[in-house]
RNA sequence: GCGGUCGUAGCUCAACUGGUUAGAGCACUCGCCUGUCACGCGAGAGGUUGUGGGUUCAAGUCCCAUCGGCCGCGCCA
């Protein structure tokens, strides 16, 4: 639209004629007098219709919340009395000459700005990722993405486009969807990137990937959904599993402070606070991790092979307190917890040289040093009683020549979760997928 | 999948141990209002209490089944 002005700089056109647009936020009628306040990506504005104004107040009187409006008026500074010091735009109000109606809206099924139920909350989506709460979460998203991106090129990485149909649920463990593909065949969604960015570690020797992935699992939790996205990177030539934790865990600052710097109020406005970053995010093996579980909580812990919720929440309570952080990485998994091509530790071969990050008390993230020499890896797929043949694609990287790497997987939607401390993972995905939603489609009449 | 818990107006909720005509706020409609900012005031409309069965003189309330939500666990990275 020509000339229009973004309703979050109205503050440099003050005593000027301007347009601007948007969707209408409430209507205040007082009679002879209408205040309209308008929001755009960028803020809102109150505008005043005045009686003088005959054709804006007659639209006006029309006006219900989200209708799509363009309005012609002029930008005042506000009388004293009436500045709003705490708020956008709160010295300055749009004095209505004319409005132009560019889309009518129903009826909202409930209070935009209210308390609502999250099943109402995501029947009604493409209505509620205009509130302002919703909106915020998807800005830091797209600034954690944006970050995340920025950081692994710095640190000498390149960005591959990883496939969302694969032929196979090679990496076996967890469950998937198939799909039909040509000549009767069946294909599936990629459960994660892992193979390819293993692949492209032959072509990149850094090769990152941000990708969509998808679990079948039949999980209602505030930590699962059907569809996420992973952001992954493989690295070449490491010495141990030390070397993609610390890409990480430099990926994961420059998104926490891109956050901080971009969205000042965001964490006030969650009502949590910036992550805590010491110098260096601490580091336990799993076993430190279950001792300090016994000893400061009396958890049963030492001798499983993994840790539970309770036992994630209570070692990052233990880390914040001890530590100043509110990361923390496990390292040293059971090798036989791990996936096959997990690199298992020259000390102790029991334990493999694989890591978790846990953040404010939930895995954000899963890495490790891989299996490189093509024998090992052709002698680990059959000890697990699976067939070399079913992953002879991607054997040939390690068939024709790959150095010693490792790499991670962080979840976007879990990391934001966490960031902002929201209570179920569906509020930090746009267009959440579970068992019994994928928008409405599972939808039965309630 | 298992356990707990919940399902009442478009939305968010109320209705003591079963008891008359199931209420409130917001939204909606109509009227009034020149400084509000979640404007205010008055009136109106809006319900098969998720669904099906049962107990009872009487069920939103108790019982059974079923569907759905949420939380926890399991599964899962």
């Amino acid at each position: 639209m020509i000339n229009r002005i973004k309703i979050g700089e109205l503050s440099k056109h003050i005593g000027e004629e301007v347009i601007i647009a948007g969707w209408v936020d409430v209507r205040r009628d007082h009679g002879k007098l209408i205040f309209i306040d308008l929001r755009d990506v960028s803020g809102k504005v109150q505008m005043v219709v005045l009686p003088a104004q005959a054709e804006a107040i007659e639209v006006a009187q029309k006006l219900r919340a989200e209708w799509v409006i363009r309005v012609t008026g002029l930008v005042n500074a506000r009388p004293e009395k009436m500045v709003k010091a705490d708020q956008l735009n709160g010295e300055l109000e749009v004095e209505v000459k004319a409005i132009e109606i560019l889309s009518e809206a129903k009826e909202l099924p409930f209070d935009k700005d209210g308390e609502l139920n999250l099943d109402t909350y995501l029947d009604y989506l493409p209505l509620t990722l205009r509130t302002k709460r919703t909106s915020d979460i998807f800005k830091v998203q797209a600034t954690i993405l944006e970050a995340y991106r920025e950081s692994l090129r710095q640190q000498g990485f390149i960005e591959f486009e990883s496939p969302a149909l694969v032929g196979g649920d090679a990496e076996g463990g967890s469950a998937v969807f198939s799909v039909d593909y040509y000549y009767d065949q069946k294909a599936f969604l990629a459960t994660s990137p892992q193979f390819y960015k293993q692949i492209m570690v032959g072509a990149f020797e850094r090769p990152f990937t941000i990708a969509k992935v998808f679990r079948a699992e039949k999980s209602a939790t505030t930590r699962h959904i059907s569809e996420i996205t992973q952001m992954d990177f493989e690295m070449g030539f490491i010495k141990n599993h030390l070397d993609p934790m610390a890409v990480l865990e430099q990926a994961i600052k420059d998104s926490v402070n891109a956050v901080a710097d971009r969205h000042a109020e965001v964490f006030k406005e969650f009502n949590t606070e910036k992550p805590l970053i010491p110098e260096k995010f601490p580091i336990l093996t799993l076993l430190e991790a279950q001792e300090i579980l016994e000893k400061e909580f009396g958890t049963k812990a030492v001798g499983e092979p993994d840790m539970e919720p309770e036992h994630e929440r209570q070692i990052c309570e233990w880390a914040k307190r001890e530590k100043g952080s509110d990361f923390v990485f496990i390292t040293h998994f059971p090798t036989s917890k791990r996936a096959f091509y997990t690199y298992a530790d020259p000390t102790n071969p029991k334990l493999s040289l694989s890591f978790d990050l846990i953040f404010r008390g939930l895995e954000i993230n899963s890495g490790s040093q891989r299996i490189h020499n093509y024998e090992e890896l052709v002698e680990k797929i059959k000890s697990r009683g699976m067939d070399p043949e079913k992953f002879k694609f991607y054997l040939q990287t390690f068939k024709y020549g790959m150095p010693p790497h490792g790499g991670s997987s962080t979840g976007l939607e879990r990391f934001t979760a966490r960031l902002l401390e929201l209570a179920n993972i569906k509020e930090a995905t746009s267009f959440p997928r579970d068992m019994n939603r994928i928008d409405n489609l599972l939808s039965t009449d309630k």
